[in-house]
RNA sequence: GUGGGUGUAGCUCAGUUGGUUAGAGCACCAGGUUGUGGCCCUGGGGGUCGAGGGUUCGAAUCCCUUCACUCACCCCA
């Protein structure tokens, strides 16, 4: 035991989950690229303002989930804790959308929140996520969240919902936040000390409770769908229209509100099964107002992030990582040692050689034929290659194939070229 | 930040109203006649019972403190 444990929130990915990670990456990474989309790796570290204006300096994440470094060549800096203003940032830094209209980017890594720990919750924790940034067509909406129920689909998430809502522009959002906050001053009495609190702070949030008595109160509260004006109606029309088209189907959720202030118009969320409280495995939306606020030009956007935590947990075991084949090399006694050892190397270059990839394992300590077998057999190796006394005799190596009886006697020299091929 | 639950072997967990050297399954190691795996059998190694303090002749068990993990609130991917 060492005195040291990793973080709270920070578990280490261990050898033993690694191959289901790299299944999910593979998948993903395949998925994307036939969809258009290239990888886009920002720093995990960033200036602290450009977190507090993009995500809005009165959200819980900026407030208070940052890990902020006191400074770092004279300004404060965060760990990220999420993906979009970065690549926002890199959009506009490096003109990335010089000569096209449309910038397709995705990014895959760490994220940082100083949240308390739960299921589907860390402190460290993986998103997978993209951006389409250039353009503001509706259609552009559509294949954003097509693309990402379609990836869910690929993997055969359980359980799947989409919901989707608009959370309007910088025009009609404040009038209907106006009107809602009315509506809450008037029924002030009827909802929990903490939407009463928010009916100042961020009205539209008092949707997310789960207050059953806050609840009946908000059945009768103004929708904002009532209340977009034409552009964001129409532009919400033609998202529905469209993925209808595309048949997936989805529900329209005026209760949808992004915890991150730079959306508007279109914002979604899928959640789905086994998840426990914290359901949502992606969610997304539009945020055309972003790049202004950075102090580019005008720059419309949409994207999404998921959680791959999350997308493991409601997988279970059903990603099953292909598993590559094994080979064991033992030998059976110590005068065997050194000649085992070199065979293995040169099987392993053999096999670099000829782009295959098994892998071969090579024991050092002689273990008994017994022990030999049952360790290769347990470690679910298609083959022990093993080297004794009477192999030394006839320069031979024995190649027990471990699925069946089969078993060969292989010339030194021949044994390299024979594996390679055999496992291929 | 606020609640609830749980901490005993590498892992999953038993441990009866406090009572001898703290147990099981899995895993690991070695055997079950001379160099052949999976099943089975036998044996073995491995634990400051999360930590600190207290009560008691005696504490894994009771009390206090503390830490960790976990679920939920909150928030969010």
């Amino acid at each position: 035991m060492s005195k040291y444990k990793s973080l709270k929130g920070m578990p280490d990915i261990l050898p033993a989950d690694i191959p289901r990670w790299h299944e999910m990456e593979k998948r993903i990474r395949r998925f994307l690229s036939i969809y258009g989309y290239t990888e886009i790796r920002t720093p995990i570290l960033e200036e602290t303002e450009l977190f507090a204006r993009s995500i809005g300096s009165s959200t819980d994440i900026v407030e208070k989930e940052m890990f902020t470094l006191p400074e770092v060549s004279g300004k404060p800096v965060s760990l990220r804790p999420e993906g979009t203003a970065s690549v926002l940032r890199s959009y506009l830094e490096h003109h990335l959308g010089h000569g096209q209209d449309l910038l397709k980017v995705y990014y895959l890594g760490p994220m940082f929140r100083h949240e308390r720990p739960q299921k589907g919750r860390l402190r460290q924790f993986h998103q997978m996520g993209i951006e389409a940034i250039g353009s503001d067509h509706p259609f552009v909406d559509v294949e954003v969240m097509v693309l990402l129920m379609n990836l869910l689909e690929f993997f055969q998430t359980p359980d799947l919902h989409l919901e989707i809502n608009s959370v309007g522009d910088e025009e009609c959002r404040p009038a209907y936040r106006k009107i809602l906050k009315d509506f809450l001053k008037a029924h002030a009495q009827e909802l929990c000390e903490n939407c009463q609190r928010r009916t100042d702070s961020n009205p539209m949030r008092v949707f997310d409770c789960k207050v059953p008595s806050c609840q009946s109160v908000l059945e009768q509260a103004p929708i904002i769908l009532d209340h977009l004006n034409a552009r964001c109606a129409d532009h919400l029309a033609s998202v529905e229209e469209g993925l209808r088209t595309a048949g997936v189907s989805f529900t329209k959720n005026p209760r949808i509100v992004r915890g991150l202030d730079y959306y508007e118009r279109t914002a979604f969320e899928v959640t789905s099964g086994n998840l426990g409280a914290q359901n949502a495995v992606a969610a997304g939306g539009r945020y055309d107002g972003l790049a202004e606020v950075m102090g580019g030009s005008h720059t419309p956007a949409i994207g999404f992030a998921m959680g791959l935590e999350r997308l493991l947990l409601t997988l279970g075991d059903s990603l099953i990582p292909s598993l590559q084949k094994r080979v064991e090399f033992v030998p059976l006694d110590d005068k065997a040692q050194i000649q085992t050892m070199a065979l293995s190397m040169q099987t392993r270059q053999a096999c670099v050689r000829s782009d295959t990839s098994p892998t071969i394992e090579f024991l050092p300590e002689p273990k008994s034929i017994k022990a030999a077998l049952r360790r290769a057999n347990r470690n679910q190796a298609v083959a022990a290659i093993l080297l004794g006394s009477e192999e030394m005799k006839k320069n031979t190596a024995t190649v027990k194939w471990l699925n069946g009886k089969d078993q060969k006697e292989i010339r030194f020299e021949d044994l390299p070229s024979y594996l390679s091929k055999e496992l291929a």
